[in-house]
DNA sequence: GTCTATACGATGATAGAC
DNA sequence: GTCTATCATCGTATAGAC
């Protein structure tokens, strides 16, 4: 007997594992006993580990986004329209947004936000060639309204400074459990609405400051 | 016959490899043959190879630590001397700068740098357990120092700024080298100095921005 | 087409004889 | 200190049952 979706199974149990263990640590063995799966069903529906690996971060990030370049370039015909630059918070918020409310979809979409997050800390790897080649053409158009609303830096200051902004962005991604110390007093589940706009005033700040 | 010594050959391959692929994607194998050294050499000297991780880390780690801990004394000191408040920019850099100018110390300690950005970035993860036991009480000391030098902050917000300044060093202490788009013009070689003070001006400027 | 059972060759970490 | 043996587990391939 097979429940609604093998190939839906091995998907998720895959996402998980690999969120939770990393690529390398994470056994095919391990993913289908946890997809009440057999062995080489992995390989008989997606061909290799590296493959699924491909298939469960594709799943989630082009839908992702579409809907990151939907607000993004809406936000920008509005600023167009109304004579004025485009606002460097809101560009931010357009691709930091959708990405943070993920995780307001339950807890699936929150380990994808962990494997993303855990990509980006991997230079060389093996999930961080499929990362960029689904999100090159977003980073570029991201990069050029930043040019846009931000006239006065450099081409080179607003690489560092975006560059700075995305490793803050990966790292809470996946530390959205605690990794350090805390003090008794703070609070580490603090609403996604609320980290949305501590993250915008903090990096905003960054990006908009006079050198 | 043993070169100068086994030892230390291990434990500088070890660092490379780590640093360049990961734990887990690093076999004991690629380690010994890279550092000349036989198979069992690394249970012989280490134990196992979580205890050669360890013992990777363990020893750049501390001595860093200890600069870091000096730089930051030294300037908490001197503030209240002047009967001031320590900076904020400055007690980041106590933080930032030892760790940075590793770099310049050649291309080991460019290994070491690479691998605690990797391990960062690896919530739950062997390195970082180690790491954590020792950085706990630095990073406490750091947070007090913050918190001195931005007494309008809660320390709700002051934790999350922080977290983000974590986030931002991770980063570039593992992205030296391109994994993005970069545009033509851009210089990725970006030396030492100047890119401290980019960070130092993003992170400042986050830090202090009111709420 | 989907899925299972099983086998293969490679490589993993470790332990014991020397 | 080294060499060699050992044993678990890895990713993958294949043959055949439903």
């Amino acid at each position: 007997m097979s429940q609604p979706d093998t190939k839906q199974r091995i998907l998720d149990a895959a996402e998980h594992l690999f969120a939770r263990n990393g690529y390398h640590a994470t056994s095919l063995r391990g993913i289908t006993t946890t997809a009440d799966a057999n062995l080489a069903a992995v390989n008989y529906h997606f061909g290799s580990k590296e493959a699924l690996l491909e298939a469960v971060i594709v799943r989630r990030l082009d839908p992702l986004n579409e809907i990151r370049r939907g607000q993004l370039e809406a936000l920008l015909q509005k600023a167009e329209l109304a004579g004025e630059l485009p606002s460097c918070r809101e560009v931010l918020r357009a691709f930091v947004e959708p990405t943070l409310r993920l995780r307001q979809q339950g807890s699936e979409a929150e380990d994808f936000i962990a494997l993303i997050g855990r990509t980006l800390a991997e230079p060389r790897g093996i999930a961080m060639s499929i990362f960029l080649r689904h999100m090159q053409p977003l980073l570029q158009r991201i990069f050029q309204a930043l040019a846009l609303s931000l006239p006065a830096l450099t081409e080179q200051d607003l690489f560092w400074r975006m560059h700075f902004t995305m490793g803050c962005l990966s790292h809470i991604m996946r530390c959205h459990e605690r990794y350090s110390m805390v003090p008794d007093n703070v609070n580490i589940d603090l609403p996604v609405d609320e980290l949305i706009e501590h993250f915008l005033d903090f990096t905003t700040a960054g990006m908009e400051v006079a050198r």
